[in-house]
DNA sequence: TTGCGTGCAAAGGTTTTGCATGGCA
DNA sequence: TGCCATGCAAAACCTTTGCACGCAA
């Protein structure tokens, strides 16, 4: 049911590719947007909307709205992956976003799960902190 | 250092009484434009987004961005409940919030500081999700 | 008097929607 | 031929900013 979605076209196949490309990191509208007319095979904004909208209806993209970040952010999500979902590190100093992907978070999850009832969404949830090169820097 | 904060004005009395009424869920610039307009006492738009940011300043108020909600919302901290150290669980549906004082969970702050290298500020960090309850009227 | 707080309006940015056209099946 | 997809522009939203006026101290 998630493959038979619609007509087959260049800027779907387009955008796909630019998101599988990516799978390692998040990106936004504004860059596939850019990226997309770089690359000669411009997209419409809200064409863009339109189809991210439906990816992360079929299960395949994951939507993110971080803290001060300016919109919101997508990211591919590979199939064979799914349990292994990531969490987000951020520096409240720098700004930088770590992406971790740890079997002892997962067991955490799994834990809040089973002692607090709570099912937590890795997608939305955000350790703020300070980096290793922060926390020196504050000790200075 | 945080109770001096500028002139006492009505305004900022009247928002900050709203936001401790309804310290058990969260709210949105939108509710609070509403309220104190009906309740007599309106405040402009763009004042209530600068008092609020003062507020999230001196850790008084917390601001959460979640998902399929149109923008930001705010909920008032209640410093009582807070001096010591552990972590929330924030549920995206009915907003409520729940305090986690757990070892496991500052296990996994260790963990996160010795393999990632990462310092937790376990004050500023929320896990988000669902609630059971919420989690079993989902499945209905 | 000093300077922060307020309100209005305008600007900035992201996301959605309407409508006519274009392309897949 | 149907119907979905696209693109453009406009609209809808949320949030921030500029500026003049008001009010607390």
């Amino acid at each position: 049911m998630k493959n038979n979605s619609g007509y087959k076209t260049k800027q779907k196949e387009n955008l796909l590719a630019f998101l599988i490309r990516n799978k390692d990191k998040h990106t936004n509208v504004r860059e596939i947007s850019v990226f997309l007319a770089g690359e000669g095979t411009p997209m419409g904004t809200a064409t863009i909307y339109r189809q991210l909208e439906k990816l992360v209806g079929q299960g395949l993209v994951r939507k993110y709205i971080l803290d001060g970040s300016t919109g919101a952010c997508f990211q591919y999500i590979e199939e064979a992956d799914c349990c292994h979902e990531h969490f987000h590190l951020k520096c409240t100093s720098c700004g930088q976003l770590i992406h971790v992907d740890c079997d002892f978070l997962s067991e955490a999850q799994n834990h809040i799960f089973e002692h607090h009832g709570f099912t937590v969404d890795s997608s939305q949830t955000v350790f703020y902190g300070k980096c290793s090169e922060c926390s020196k820097a504050v000790q200075l």
